[in-house]
Parts: C-alpha cells; structure tokens; sequence
RNA sequence: GGUGGGGUGGCAGAGCGGUUGAAUGCGGCAGUCUUGAAAACUGUUGUGGGGAGUUAUCUCCACCGUGAGUUCAAAUCUCACCCCCACCGCCA
C-alpha cells in the first residue's frame, strides 16, 4: 500500500508510476475522495469537541445537584449530528482503502521501462554441460531412474502434483537441508518453520490480496489460505508490531510448501516439474532500515545465489521490467537457472525490494533510537530457491550416459556420501 | 465440539454509566546521592490522525479484543463474533 500522504504530494510522479507499470488508474478521483474525507473528519472532531464540553458541564451540573435537563436536550441534538457525519465517514474511508489496497508499488527508477522483453540481465555464471549425447529431459530421467511418479501423483490428487519416491524423496531434503544450512551457518540467517495457513489479514499484508485471491487454494469454512509462499507468514511474524532499532536487520530463512492454483495457466510450462501446484521452497525474508533495503537487496541475491554456484549450476540474474514486476515490489531480480534437457532457462528465485510497500500494509514499524520516533520499515524477500526446477537442473545438467545421476558434492553429506543416483528400486 | 473463566498501556493489575488516556506496582528513560555500581529518592514514560507554530512545543479528535446496540453520555450495560486460559470429549 501507497501512503496517501504521499500520493498527494507526489501525484505526478505516481501516476507515471502506473503508467509504467502499464496501468490505467484515475488518481484525481482517489484524491477527491480524500478531499472530502478530510473535510468530514474536520467537520466530525469538531462536533464531537463540542459533544465532550457539553458532557462535562452537565456532569459538572448533576454533582453540584443542579438542573442539567437543558443542556443534556442540547446534547441530544449534537448525537444525532455526530451519528450522521460519521457514518459518511466511515462510508468513505472504506471506499479509500478499497482503493488503495489495489494500486501496485512505485517501480524503482534504476528499472528498465517497458514489458517482460526489456527485462535486463545483469550477469550470467558458469556454463551449460557439454554432454557428448542428447540430453534426456528430467521427465524421461526421473521415470527411467523411478524417482519421480506423476501419473501416480495425478491418480492421487490432480494434475501438476508431484510424488517424489525413494532418490527422488532423498535429493529433495537432502536441498531443503543444504540451502537452510548455508543460509543459517553461512549468511546468518535465524530458521522459521512456520504455519502453511494463513488467514486473510496476512495474505492482505503481504500483497497477495485482495488483488490475486483466484490464485489461491482457500479453506472455505475457515476462510484460510494456504499460502503460496513462506513470505506471508513470515513476514506478518511482525505485523502490528514496532521493533527496536536496535533489533534491525531481521533475517529469516525458511522452509516450506507453496501452493498455488496457477488459474488460467493451463497449457503453459505444464510439462513434467517446471509449474506445479504444490511445490517445496527455502525463503529468505529481511526485516531492514530504509536507508539499507537497496544494499540489503543485493546481499539477498548474493545468498540465492550462492544456492546455485554451489550446486554447480549455470545461472543468470535478471532485473526485471516496470511491467513484469510483482505489484508489492520496488525492484526485483529473478534468477533463472538453465536446464540442458528442456533446453531452457527457469526461474528458481525472485528476489525483491518492497520498500514500506508491505511494512504499510502489515503495519510494521521500528522505532529509531535517536529520535524515538516510529517509522515503517522496509521488507524484503527471495527465494533461496525453489526446488522443483532446481531438482530438473541438477538431473537434466548432471546426468551421464548410461541415465545415472552424478550428485553435486555440497549434497553428499546429506545423502550417505553417495556420489551417484542409480535405479535403485523396482 | 462441550462447560467454565478471561481479554485494559512494554508487562502485571485496579477501574460506582458522567473532569478516566485511565489508579497502583514492575520494567524503561532522565536526574539526585556515589570513586563506580547497587539501593533509595524525584521526575518522566502509548499509538494514530487533524489544526496552529519562532519545529521548542501548544491544541483538538480517536483508540480499554472486534463489530453492532442501549443512553444526552459507555472501558463500565446488552448482543454477536474473534482470541486466550482451564477442564472434559475427540485425535497424529
């Protein structure tokens, strides 16, 4: 969420915000309604002044045993004004925060302006295998070696659901607990394991409503989500909450499941691991000063990665585009990670700066040292990755030519010290 | 799910329907005393918003789980919901 305060003394600069990000949205109608919010809450405390004087004369008049009948008719006249002008409001501050709750964040100005095609990429790392055959895909590995059974995995629950058996199970914790591991031991991040489910105000705070509520698995009864990122729950850990200076910077890192309904991407990246509903992810959340969110960023993308350097894979970092940004985010870096069997480049981690964008929304805050005054605090998040299309990468790049698996090295001390994945069952 | 108890400031805990933003204690901060510390004593100590201003501050409004209601007036009375605690039931 944008400050009002703000919008109104940057109204230019909003609107070409918007209009970058490729949106129609008509702020002179957000402001006037602000305008006459404003005027009524002015109008309102006044009365409702007025209502407190004439209180205390009457309970001055009934201690003293005098006649207070006058005055309390006058009183009278006063709620019924009050009642009133409130309700209007009440009626028009809900309006305002409709609307507020769905404009999108300010898109950093270091970004590159236009759609997904302008996105830049910042930097590439290491080199597709050279393999001396064709590359299998990770679909025709997985089911030669057994380790991964979607027909089954479709039988049990639906489509673009995984069921991961005997290697296949193992390679998946085993990188759960490697990348935790780095970011715990190695960038001093503090390990959550939160709840899968969230309820409504938490998915408000962190963006993902009201604007994105079809994309989400709901439980009707409950009206929770289950969430489709470790970023909501960890970072409405501190919401409605003001934290120390002295506490900042928060890093928190953890692992867990995501859903996702992917609604209306049918046909698109549905083949194999590469868009699935239920997908397993280590996360990264920084709670930081303002005037460290853009450095704090950086840090985060080292973090993810060096996720990927370890596991030996080939990389690249792309900024992304004013329109092909996430609406909470400032800026934001995706790391696509290149497969040599689907031939392709995936995105495994999205690493972002949401400014106050969250903090706002969430109502976090800290309190400066100096001055003791409040402020909201910035958020950031990024995936330190998500599994699936890295568990594609490490098959598709690391396979030899009889089917077996090498196993990247940084895995090996979770997985018995073994160097290879072999069929191994029938 | 059932029954009972309860939600008040950073925490603990008072609070007859009307000078209650809210007693008291603890904690925090500042000061006195001390070589220093502790103790003691004194003062201070919430959040958000509006207005004024010599940006020091002054002033107004709202906030006692949330929402609705009763009333001239609600932390205080009524109802609904949410949450917490205890016991029972069910259960990995």
């Amino acid at each position: 969420m944008l400050d009002l305060k703000f919008i109104r003394e940057n109204r230019d600069l909003t609107q070409k915000a918007l209009c970058e990000r490729n949106l129609k949205f008509d702020l002179d109608n957000l402001i006037s309604l602000d305008d006459r919010r404003r005027k009524l809450l002015s109008e309102a405390e006044a009365l409702r002044a007025e209502k407190n004087k004439a209180n205390d004369e009457i309970a001055a008049l009934l201690k003293n045993k005098k006649d207070a009948k006058p005055r309390i008719e006058g009183m009278k006249e006063i709620s019924r004004k009050i009642d009133e002008s409130e309700g209007r409001l009440k009626d028009i501050s809900a309006e305002i925060d409709k609307v507020l709750l769905t404009i999108p964040n300010v898109p950093h100005s270091s970004l590159p302006r236009g759609d997904a095609s302008c996105n830049q990429i910042v930097r590439s790392w290491g080199e597709a295998p050279k393999l001396d055959f064709k590359p299998a895909t990770h679909i025709e590995l997985s089911q030669k070696l057994d380790i991964i059974d979607l027909p089954r995995a479709t039988k049990i629950t639906g489509s673009n659901f995984i069921l991961y058996k005997g290697w296949g199970a193992r390679l998946e914790r085993a990188l759960i607990n490697f990348m935790l591991d780095l970011h715990i031991h190695k960038h001093g991040y503090t390990e959550i394991f939160p709840p899968f489910l969230v309820n409504r105000a938490s998915m408000t705070g962190t963006g993902q409503l009201p604007k994105l509520e079809e994309d989400m698995y709901r439980l009707k009864d409950d009206d929770l989500f289950l969430i489709p990122t470790a970023e909501v729950p960890v970072t409405n850990i501190f919401r409605d909450e003001i934290l120390a200076e002295e506490v900042l910077p928060v890093y928190y890192t953890a692992y867990t499941a995501c859903f996702r309904r992917e609604a209306g991407s049918y046909g698109k990246d549905t083949k194999g691991l590469t868009r699935v509903h239920q997908f397993d992810k280590v996360e990264m959340v920084k709670f930081v000063k303002p005037e460290d969110s853009y450095e704090e960023l950086e840090k985060l993308l080292n973090n993810a990665e060096e996720v990927l350097q370890a596991l030996g894979l080939p990389y690249r970092v792309v900024m992304l585009s004013t329109q092909d940004l996430s609406f909470a985010a400032s800026k934001c870096y995706d790391l696509e990670v290149y497969a040599s069997g689907v031939d392709r480049w995936l995105e495994v981690s999205s690493c972002s700066n949401f400014e106050g964008f969250q903090a706002r929304r969430a109502n976090i805050k800290f309190r400066r040292k100096e001055t003791k005054k409040t402020e909201f605090l910035h958020t950031l998040n990024g995936s330190g990755v998500a599994l699936p299309r890295t568990v594609i990468a490490i098959l598709e790049n690391y396979q030899q030519k009889d089917g077996s698996v090498i196993i990247p090295e940084v895995l090996r001390p979770y997985l018995d010290g073994e160097e290879r994945i072999n069929r191994t069952t029938d």
